[in-house]
DNA sequence: AATCAAAATGCAAGCCTTTACATTCAACAG
DNA sequence: CTGTTGAATGTAAAGGCTTGCATTTTGATT
């Protein structure tokens, strides 16, 4: 970019108001200790100039940016979309601006995105789930830059959260399941290994089919990226194995949105023929066909906590306190009894 | 933040590594610049003392970011994502980052969310639609920031778009219907006044009417916000009206799978009783139970070229070329032939 | 061994703002 | 009219990096 005019800085809001540039300055950050006189030509100033404060030097010399990051696994559904909107809101009323990055659920480019946010000098990061890098925490904790955990809370973890507990949310989910006579189970998730809520929603489903003494060998397992479209295909693949399900989990609502429409189009009729339940209660669990049975995440709370905590954070430089929150079963229409007659 | 450890420095690096900061910063930004063993022994330091480089101060010196700013009216749905991931890959590919803002459909928000953005140092921006303040557009022009518009292609503006046209657009969905037969027609949109794309498909409908020898009068219409549920109101209320329509037009997709849950929910069959037809084609419409025809928008497309464009704008200075996109119709099942008997 | 161009490196100014500290001003008490 | 005080304003340093220009090093050429 060729600066045909460069933009007008501090300095020449001074010389164009007859004032020094720490009047200007202070007119801006602490109008109260400048004459309302002065204020007014200040102000006058910086319109006609239409001037614009320079947030880099700004950052530099008062070594605060009012900023605080977020790294989303991803912008594409709406699964983050109302934690995060509830999240900027909160933080907005506080004067704090929100930088999203979203990073493909991929771990690398997570770190990348930390790491520029970082240097971009967040005073704060949200984060999505505890598993990373140490290298990562080492350094936000170098930097002394707060992080929070959302969408997870593990009390196993050391590191503050905010979240619900994946496990147990969906322990409950299956025990309604297996109350229901079901005992041929699926489940469409992320993939395990590098997303910690998907792993411990898998975890809590186990758990659940121990206790009823059944055998982990009975669910079966994919493992594929979150999308509509990989939901539809991933629920083919269950029902046309040899095993066909009669219910099929699935790690999010956007999966078992898809698994419904590839459904229909198989022509199951669902719960008649199987069932299948979500994950975080989005608005589309609602108008999904049948009306989606999912747990439910309590999104905006969720963001609204993680504001004031890392708010708290960042002003009093203290600990920020682990909160669990509950999640609950809504229970819809997408699950029903096991079927009668086995289609297998 | 109170800083324990202050974050090392290109200073620092220098000292460490025993060359002076130029040599080091030159290490990382033209590393051919610099004799192999040097950059060796300058990355070790930096690995060493976990160096990353300030932002801000990076900003200054250099006059850019390499950064290129989005603002987007929501985030709490799908209709932007699509478009926004593809413009992020771009950017991706080419070393820019990309910060979004969500400005809730609120043009004051909106206008400080760009001036945050300019205030950053955005090298550029992406906007959604043409219409804003005009005091808006004197910023950024003084600030000499290429700004580009997408969403929205209107050869009567002057500014630089990559895009569609709604009215067109829309037109064309709205001349299909009225071959179906459908006379008596209604829309739920956004709140024209503030919302130009909703304005414009507003106006192609009014203008396929017209052509019909129709009047405008027969088209009823509600504006309200974007969401599911407000598409659900909107339809209830339609329905609930003495003139009952045969078929319902969209804004968009989300208000027009509101429309079709509330339409189930009373017991209107799609299309038998009344047709919903939709906007944007978001992955959304084609698991809508029944599938919705909607306006196909190339949404990756677009943000790929919005991306490329605005690249090119940065480092060459040179004015953005507006470029028109294609849209189509996806005839799918939610729209069919007016019904014989008018249940009025 | 001398010369020279190219490559590598160093020096230091400049980018824009905040803020500690110094100075000036106005108002009021004595 | 003087002295005092608190408010208003000014001065200048600091903050971390890039980059034009100057200098040194390298290595090839004669």
């Amino acid at each position: 970019m060729k600066d045909s005019r460069p933009s007008p800085t501090l300095h020449d809001v001074a010389k164009q108001s007859g004032f020094s540039t720490a009047t200007v300055s202070r007119c801006l950050n602490f109008p109260k200790q400048v004459s309302e006189k002065t204020r007014e030509k200040v102000m006058a100033a910086i319109e006609e100039l239409g001037y614009t404060p320079n947030f880099g030097a700004r950052a530099m010399a008062s070594q605060r940016t009012n900023t605080i990051g977020a790294i989303i696994p991803t912008m594409e559904n709406a699964i983050f979309a109302r934690g995060i909107q509830a999240f900027q809101e909160e933080l907005d009323a506080h004067g704090y601006t929100l930088l999203v990055a979203s990073s493909s659920y991929r771990p690398d480019l997570e770190e990348q995105q930390i790491r520029s946010l970082v240097a971009r000098g967040a005073d704060a990061l949200l984060l999505i789930g505890h598993e990373r890098d140490p290298a990562v925490y080492k350094l936000l904790e170098a930097q002394n830059i707060p992080a929070l955990v959302t969408w997870a809370f593990d009390r196993t973890q050391s590191r503050p959260s905010i979240g619900f507990d994946n496990r147990l949310a969906m322990r409950e989910m299956a025990r309604e399941v297996l109350r229901l006579g079901h005992r041929r189970l699926a489940l469409i998730s992320a993939d395990v290994s590098s997303n910690d809520r998907a792993a411990a929603r898998l975890e809590g489903i186990c758990e659940a089919l121990r206790e009823a003494g059944l055998n982990e060998g009975d669910l079966a397992v994919i493992e594929t990226q979150y999308g509509i479209e990989t939901g539809a295909i991933a629920f083919e693949t269950l029902m046309r194995a040899p095993a066909q399900p009669t219910v099929v989990f699935c790690g999010n609502d956007v999966l078992a949105v898809g698994a419904l429409g590839q459904a229909r189009e198989m022509g199951f009729d669902v719960p008649g023929d199987v069932s299948i339940v979500g994950f975080d209660d989005i608005e589309l669990a609602q108008v999904a066909y049948p009306k989606l049975t999912t747990v439910h995440v309590p999104h905006r709370e969720m963001g609204r906590h993680a504001a004031r905590a890392l708010i708290d954070a960042v002003q009093t430089g203290r600990q920020i306190e682990s909160r669990e929150l509950n999640v609950g079963l809504r229970l819809r229409d997408s699950l029903g009894p096991v079927p009668k007659i086995s289609s297998n």
